[in-house]
DNA sequence: CCCAATCTGTACTTTATAGTCAAGATTGCC
DNA sequence: GGCAATCTTGACTATAAAGTACAGATTGGG
């Protein structure tokens, strides 16, 4: 249960990418690559996916780069999570899991999933709340944002 | 972001074990890696991992096998999958992801720190209130009590 | 004391993730 | 058309995680 690589620079260069859109502008990846301090190579590994995603748009030659494909408002964070890196807990987990059994041996009644689920339901309560928007903010008005999160009611939803 | 092996394997020995232990009996690597459809040398380094993070206690020879090493109800699950896979967001996690550069270009200000540090507070939230013995119960029951968990108030605590 | 049952430790192989490389395709400008 | 800037793709290498193998150490029983 740790944050990927993926993860965290994808992160990134979408909110370079949202600083940039702001101001009228686009980002090569020279650009990108620069500025967190990762090889052009990796940098454009890591936006094709997000190109993918439909979270960027790219345009080629002179004058070109990337840009947001839609308002900062509108990029779920936790969206931009599952296309880099997967969900904590994805419902063929437990088939994955099985050892050299076929199916999972507690597949029927198991508590650990149910423990799984509601960890994942904690997490996604604070990023389907947070938007691309939400990081165009310092660090502390960041931290304040975040109190904002309502409560564990998501947790009800089960 | 996805449940490592190890801490899913980990934390179902940890039941086989709390159950075993309630009954009176220890259990062998062979016993745990049948029910579990493991290998018996990929149990053997699962409860490894256990026993130095003092969940466990093992006895050689013949009568031999895995106990708790203490009461289900003081083994919390958070600790447990702290030893079995590390946290999700760690405090040197920002100097690992610099790139090229000796220090993350954002250092000082970085509101993706932010962000992470609120889901680790999500997960914890839900990790620290549950213990092995919550695991003690069917997967309906779990449910039950996975909504009794408390608000997001940890969130406050930031 | 010897043997069988059991755990322990280290080293190994396999597979997934991280990160690199090079050739190709598109665009705009002259 | 030709060139330079730029993205695109697939294959490649390196590192970490998953899983295996085996020799060694401990315990209890006959």
């Amino acid at each position: 249960m740790k944050l990927s690589a993926n993860e965290e620079y994808g992160v990134r260069c979408l909110v370079r990418l949202a600083y940039a859109t702001e101001a009228g502008g686009a980002l090569t990846i020279p650009e990108i690559s620069q500025a967190e301090g990762v090889s052009p190579a990796y940098a454009a590994k890591i936006l094709r996916v997000l190109r993918k995603g439909g979270f960027i748009k790219a345009a080629r030659g002179k004058e070109g780069g990337y840009k947001l494909a839609r308002p900062a408002g509108t990029i779920v964070i936790g969206h931009v999570l599952d296309a880099l890196g997967g969900r904590l807990f994805e419902s063929d987990f437990c088939d994955s899991h099985t050892g050299q059994a076929t199916i999972c041996t507690r597949s029927v009644d198991c508590s650990v999933r149910s423990l799984w689920r509601a960890v994942q339901v904690a997490v996604d309560q604070v990023l389907s709340k947070a938007t691309l928007r939400d990081l165009l903010q310092n660090e502390r008005e960041m931290n304040s944002w975040v109190r904002t999160i309502p409560g564990p009611s998501a947790l009800r939803v089960m």
